[in-house]
DNA sequence: GTGCTAATGATAATGCAATAGCAATAAGGA
DNA sequence: TCCTTATTGCTATTGCATTATCATTAGCAC
């Protein structure tokens, strides 16, 4: 039925970004840092890469209020994020609270939770630097 | 410059059910739940009032993962949501984790959070009762 | 190397939330 | 009550992220 999927430089460069990046990234991010690549992947083939390697469960979708959905490698360890509101960077953050089911009400059935901190990255924090835009 | 704003029937049931929702609501719950009132506001009328409110401080913007935003009266105490994964509905939660500053990096300026519960509402975690649809 | 066809690139089309335009309505001060 | 103009309803339009189209390119099995 479906043929059989194939090894392209393209999906090779995206999958190395998402792996290296240590961050969850946009559509636009990845296309920005493939740009140096020799074979520079179209918006249109990262967004299908995407959708691909999402139903394939090795990709997961961060959401960040207010902006589209960022990637970054399923099946890491339990974790959150930091969104800066000067540069609009996005950083993963290994803590966590903890248990929340205390937080809920009875009855309610806890399955998961999503955790977004934000305000100054170190960068942005810095006050002589100035302010940074990626 | 700007000519006084007007008292209107549409305005007033707006945000009569902002105050009486106890929960966010779209700017489609919004024209359902006054579709009983003698003269419904219109969906552009809503978000005419929501920009309005917003302005004004009065009211605040709820986001949910990969959903358009809702909205609830500002200046109650902080709190949480709960996103039932089965009707869709969301609830306000009044608990808060504390403070998380202690999962930051140093150098990081920590602002405000954002905490999303989900798994199943009261209503759909009631396993002979069937799935609701709201 | 050949041939089949999945994948790509460029861009048009789509979906959807949100906004703008405009004629008609109605708030509220004179 | 009259008049000015903010507000409304209807709907077309915008803005933007994502998807589809299709001609071209390039894996990869043989």
């Amino acid at each position: 039925m479906a043929g059989k999927s194939r090894n392209t430089a393209q999906r090779r460069e995206i999958e190395r970004i998402f792996a290296q990046a240590g961050r969850p990234l946009g559509p636009r991010e990845i296309v920005q840092a493939a740009a140096k690549h020799p074979t520079p992947p179209s918006i249109a083939t990262v967004y299908r890469a995407i959708r691909s390697l999402q139903a394939a469960g090795r990709l997961a979708a961060v959401h960040i209020p207010g902006e589209p959905p960022r990637y970054e490698p399923a099946g890491s360890d339990h974790h959150h994020q930091f969104h800066c509101r000067s540069c609009g960077q996005v950083t993963s953050v290994s803590a966590c609270p903890g248990d929340l089911r205390p937080l809920l009400p009875p009855g309610y059935r806890l399955e998961g939770h999503t955790l977004v901190l934000f305000g100054l990255c170190k960068l942005c924090a810095r006050p002589r630097r100035g302010k940074r835009t990626r």
